[in-house]
DNA sequence: CCGTTAAGGGAACTATGGTTCCGATAAGGG
DNA sequence: CCCTTATCGGAACCATAGTTCCCTTAACGG
């Protein structure tokens, strides 16, 4: 069986690359003014001046062209603090959670992202991959932690940071809580204690 | 200004609510079946042998009626444990929260019900308190392990309660980790760990 | 029971998301 | 610099979600 390459991967370059940052950029727009119910693929090609043609062809649903779009944002990482201080570090990364779901922009993109994630499993799959890589980097603290002595050897240092990040979701998506600072500095506390525990 | 009761309100008995039953139950079987992008009312309609124009006037859109189910299962809470015994108590709490999210039926319908919060403000309502309701059930444990001295005064029931869902939604949700028993006990144990620390 | 009228539902209509066809354009290897 | 062909994109087309109109049925107050 002739393995038959997706739509755009042979010429990668020139107008195939600009129309895809023209699509992106307007999935983006789309994703946080209407959210993810919101994501029709005829509207894009209009605002991205790009073919309605083009767009079912290389993307074809509303849920590959989030995961697309998910695809591109696990490339951009943010790096972690380096405190020296488990219990700082963690707090900044509950802030920095906070700052980037409470943001006008970033709140709703990651809310429909999340909604897409939920509608499709191309783009769950994107998304579990995106938080694995910001899960990831972000567990270096609690690594350094433990040589440090100040969590039990034997914690899971995955499961510490997403146990910083778990409440703050919750209270976005199951509870419609609040999130602010303080939020941020309990996730964080909660989390610490659990870990000195030996609970993670 | 002459408040317009909605369609339904006025005699809500009889032919009115065997339609309402019988387009709840469609409702769910479709989000469980093809999840909340698939809610489509045109389809509703026939799979509930309802006119499409009575589920247009009385629900209107997707995310509606997805809030209509939500209200209606709402009213229906499951009892909290009381093991006398605030480890336990929390650990059969978890335990009941992954069966459901596992439950081939039930994770369908409440990952397709999420995504119907983040796609519309009605069912983000429903949604919310929804989980109030849930979550006001079970701080009763809390309650009264503060008073036997298991945890520390001040600590917020509410809070501890959902320090425990919250590691497993994360994990159905974000990263996609497995959920099983060994999950549910951890969550526990790390939300009982943080709560006797006194940080929630 | 009856009468009022809220609610249901059939059918025709409209708007638009999504598909298909095929010619135009330009990526990238030689 | 040229040639092959991957990719783009305009236009016509189709399917169906959602609306409108209006008649039928039955809830429920008296």
């Amino acid at each position: 069986m002739a393995a038959v390459p997706p739509p755009g991967a042979v010429r990668p370059g020139g107008r195939t690359a600009r129309v895809r940052e023209a699509v992106l950029r307007a999935a983006g727009d789309t994703l946080v003014e209407k959210g993810f119910a919101g994501l029709d693929l005829a509207d894009i090609a209009r605002l991205a001046e790009v073919g309605k043609t083009t767009v079912y062809r290389r993307w074809g649903t509303p849920g590959a062209l989030a995961a697309d779009l998910l695809k591109d944002m696990a490339e951009t990482s943010l790096p972690r603090a380096r405190n020296g201080d488990v219990r700082a570090d963690l707090r900044d990364n509950a802030r920095l959670v906070v700052k980037t779901l409470t943001d006008p922009r970033q709140g709703r993109l990651f809310r429909a992202l999340i909604a897409a994630s939920l509608c499709d499993g191309e783009a769950a799959r994107a998304l579990h991959r995106f938080y694995a890589v910001r899960i990831e980097e972000w567990a270096g603290c609690v690594t350094d932690a433990i040589e440090r002595g100040e969590l039990p050897p034997g914690t899971d240092p995955r499961r510490v940071i997403a146990a910083v990040s778990a409440p703050l979701y919750y209270a976005l998506l199951n509870t419609g809580e609040a999130l602010d600072e303080a939020a941020a500095d309990r996730a964080a506390a909660a989390a610490l204690a659990a870990a000195r525990a030996g609970a993670l």
